[in-house]
DNA sequence: AAAGATTGACAGTTCAATCTTA
DNA sequence: TAAGATTGAACTGTCAATCTTT
C-alpha cells in the first residue's frame, strides 16, 4: 500500500471521533507546523558542528546577505528575523562575546548602534553557507525540481496571503509616513 | 506590481551576494519555518482565550481524537507530538493540576501511567475544537480548495520522504520485532 | 540491561519595565 | 511622547541523571 505520513492518520481519527469537523485546513497548517518542527533539528546540526545555535546562524547570515558593510540595526534584524528586541539583544550578546559581530555606535542616532560583522564572523558564516545549502538540498532529497517549484510557489502564495510581504526599509518607511501628494 | 514575500527578497539577496550558491531549498524550507513561525501565535489567540498553551491544546486533541476511553501512555504522547519524556511530564502536570487529565496506574505494567483525559477537559477540547478549525480556516482563507488540496499533497510528499510515515503502535511494534516467517 | 517516567540544570524565548535619546 | 536597546522575571523546551519495574 502507498505509504501515508503522521498528519494523515490523524486527519482520519479526527473523520471518524468528529466529522462534522472541517479538516481541510488542519491537512495544511497541520502539516506546516509539523514538518518545521522536525525538520530544524535536522537543520540545526550543521550550525552546531560549528559551534552555533539555529537563532544565532540567522544573525551572521542576514548580515551576510546585506552585504558590504554588512551592518545592520538590531531592530533590523529583530523584525526581519520575527524575534522580540530582548531575544535580539541575548543573541547579539553571545556573538558579540565570541568576537564574530562588533556593536558600533550609529553616529546618526545616539539611541541606536549598528551591529557588523567582524572578519572572522564572516570567515564562519562563508564556510557554512555551502554546508547548510547542501544539507537542506539532501533534506529535500525526495522531491524533484518541479515538485520544489511548485512548493516553493504555493507557500509563497500562502505568505503573500498572511501579510509576510516585504517591509519598506526603516528610513523610507519613515519618509512614507507623510506621503506627498 | 505582484506582490512578493519576504523570503523572495532573501533569495535575491543571496543571488547578488552568492550567485554561486544553490538557492531552490532554501525556497522551500525558508518558508517552511518562516510560516510556522509565523502562524504560531496567530493559532494560540484561540487556545489562550480558553487558558492553553499551544502545547497543552495538542496534549488535549491528542487524546480526544483517539477516541474512548481517551487514554495514551506518556510515551505515546511524546511520540506523537514530538517532545521530549521530560517535556510531556512537564506538560501532564500542568493539565493535572486543573483536572483537565488524570494519571492512572496502568493495570499491565507498573512503571507506566495511563493518561485520561476527564470529562472537565472532555468539554474543554470540545468547545475549543469548532473555534480552533474556524481560525485555522481563515488563516488560510486567501488559498482556494485547490490550492489548499495541492499544498497539502506535496507537503505530505515531503513528509513521507523524511520519513514522517504512522509509526505501527506500541503494541503492535513489539508483535513485530521479531516476524514471523 | 533496558524501558517508562520523573527530576533538576540549562538554553532560548516572550513580556513588561526601565533608561537614554529624539 | 515615542523610539531604540537592555534587563530581569516567567515560560517552555531539551538533556542527562535517576529511580522503579520488566
Amino acid at each position: 500500500v502507498a505509504p501515508r505520513d503522521h498528519i494523515h492518520q490523524v486527519l482520519q481519527q479526527w473523520r471518524r471521533e468528529a466529522p462534522d469537523l472541517d479538516r481541510s485546513a488542519f491537512s495544511v497548517v497541520g502539516r506546516l507546523s509539523r514538518l518545521a518542527q522536525l525538520l530544524a533539528p535536522e537543520i540545526e546540526t550543521t550550525f552546531a558542528a560549528h559551534n552555533l545555535s539555529g537563532g544565532e546562524f540567522d544573525v551572521l547570515a542576514a548580515l551576510r546577505r546585506t552585504g558590504r558593510p554588512y551592518r545592520l540595526t538590531p531592530t533590523e534584524l529583530s523584525t526581519a528575523l520575527i524575534v522580540t528586541s530582548g531575544g535580539m539583544t541575548r543573541r547579539l550578546n553571545a556573538l558579540e562575546r565570541r568576537a564574530l559581530i562588533r556593536r558600533d555606535p550609529d553616529p546618526s542616532d545616539a539611541r541606536s548602534t549598528l551591529v557588523a560583522l567582524t572578519a572572522t564572523g564572516r570567515r564562519l558564516i562563508d564556510a557554512i553557507l555551502p554546508e547548510h545549502v547542501a544539507n537542506e538540498d539532501r533534506i529535500l532529497g525526495g522531491l524533484n525540481g518541479r515538485e520544489r517549484a511548485q512548493l516553493a510557489t504555493l507557500l509563497e502564495a500562502l505568505a503573500i496571503s498572511v501579510g509576510d510581504t516585504t517591509p519598506a526599509r526603516a528610513k523610507d518607511r519613515a519618509r512614507r509616513r507623510r506621503p506627498r501628494r
